[in-house]
DNA sequence: CTTGACTCTGCCCCGGGGGCAGGCTCCAGC
DNA sequence: GCTGGAGCCTGCCCCCGGGGCAGAGTCAAG
């Protein structure tokens, strides 16, 4: 009456490897071990329980989950074990699809790492109304949105509008372990005045080595490497903290699409 | 000028241990190894480099793709890698696709595995033009797919048509690693001459044991399962070859909804 | 009784690292 | 020049779900 590991493998089309396994975690314990030989023996009836596990495996789900399910004296339980299950499942089909878009767009640009253009350019001084937080890297983007947004409310609440796209200055060096200030500004054509969260200030004129970066926000960190190594290169020094200037909506372009513009202020190398 | 690992790690924000294995298999090697102290030494202009790693890893993509990616003399081959890994990813999100909406199917019908309803039932001769081959569980529903394809042509070609839905007759066992015949059938009114490929028979009537099975094909094996426990605990015996009715057409069903009959010839214990 | 098929345990392997222990080495401050 | 603490080194075990193999033991049919 009883199967052999072999029979019951072929019956159920879990490998013999897998059915021992089963065995040792206790997912699946045969039905008779012969304490002598270490033979396992399964009944028949364990085929049910196999399959369940083979078609919960089937949908990846990991081993441990199985047993809770399955062993769950509760079926409310069980059913919330597949939906967490779905959930997971459903957000690794999400960052598959953003890595192949992210691949998608490597293959297009026929390159893996940007290369950069970088030039020198003269920034005039500017009135802006600008929000100052301290921050850390994973904070950053979310920092960016509310930041702007509540500038821009300000600025609507004082019956005026930016004139030109929004930047960021970075005070301090934001990395993954360090955090640092930075600064959420939008230019405005008179001096802003201010309240006790949104300040108004000209931005002071400077010399400044830029880079124009296109693609995702992940990527920026080539784009401020390459731009630090030529100031070193050119012998320049940096004289100030950077700016982020965000040149369309990434809410309504694809994240390949992004343009992002650096300006890292400088004394040129021969003045 | 030279930089530590630690500093190297936050510069591309590699972790060190991802480093020190970038510089075993030969993928990212530090600049200068202190032959001492054991000590690796990094120079910025690594950073691309360690930059792309990083990209490519985000994609998911194996360290020896990558290796052979970053070294390809040829910029084709290159693109001809990236073209192959978004393939892959393309195969891994269909499977992730599969899998969620398998999930959700066993989330839906609120069990796992499938309780079988079984019945007898009397079975009357019938006319059928079928076909027989040799085939292995992989091929299964390919051949089927073929197998009737062909005798539907050849009843066309007669001037007839198919009086019901069309089934197979598994004559052996065929299991992942045995192969063995199976005979994709289609009833016909008349009598079918047949020719050498399709032969026509009258198919002999039968008690069978009965049993409906709602969803894909890969859970059948629980319903044959089932079906056979049962003629067992009853004291039945199989006096023929299984035949499988497929119900609905499984290209215009989803999985979780292709229906499909098995009847085992059995004669009954109380005969 | 023999033989061949089956099964047992135990070990190493896959990928891409994470984490830790124990011991060196480097650099900054005094 | 010295010292302390941070940083670095190698080597080992771990994750997950098995695959594959070696060497030894066991079962069942002839």
């Amino acid at each position: 009456m009883f199967l052999q590991i072999g029979q019951f493998s072929k019956m159920t089309r879990l490998s013999t490897k897998a059915l021992r396994l089963y065995d040792e975690i206790g997912l699946l314990r045969p039905a008779h071990v012969d304490s002598d030989s270490g033979y396992r023996y399964y009944d028949r009836a364990q085929a049910n329980r196999a399959e369940a596990i083979r078609i919960l495996r089937s949908v990846d789900m990991p081993l441990e989950e199985i047993s809770a399910i399955l062993d769950a004296s509760d079926p409310d339980t069980a059913q919330q074990r597949l939906l967490e299950h779905r959930a997971r499942l459903v957000e690794q089909l999400a960052a598959q699809e953003r890595m192949l878009s992210y691949l998608e767009a490597i293959i297009q640009r026929k390159e893996i790492t940007m290369s950069y253009e970088i030039s020198t350019a003269r920034v005039e001084p500017v009135n802006i109304a600008s929000v100052k937080l301290h921050t850390k890297m994973s904070e950053i983007s979310a920092n960016i949105g509310q930041g702007l947004g509540l500038v821009a409310g300000r600025l609507t609440a004082a019956g005026t509008a930016p004139v030109g796209m929004p930047f960021v200055i970075y005070h301090e060096l934001i990395d993954q372990e360090t955090s640092g200030d930075m600064e959420m500004c939008m230019p405005v054509a008179a001096p802003f005045a201010g309240d006790d969260e949104v300040t108004g200030r000209e931005l002071e004129g400077a010399t400044v080595a830029r880079t124009l970066h296109t693609g995702p926000y992940e990527e920026l960190g080539q784009a401020y490497q390459a731009i630090l190594a030529w100031i070193t290169e050119h012998g320049h020094q940096v004289v100030g903290p950077p700016r982020e200037h965000y040149l369309n909506d990434p809410t309504t372009v694809a994240p390949a699409e992004i343009q992002t513009r650096i300006d890292f202020p400088i004394r040129p190398a021969d003045s």
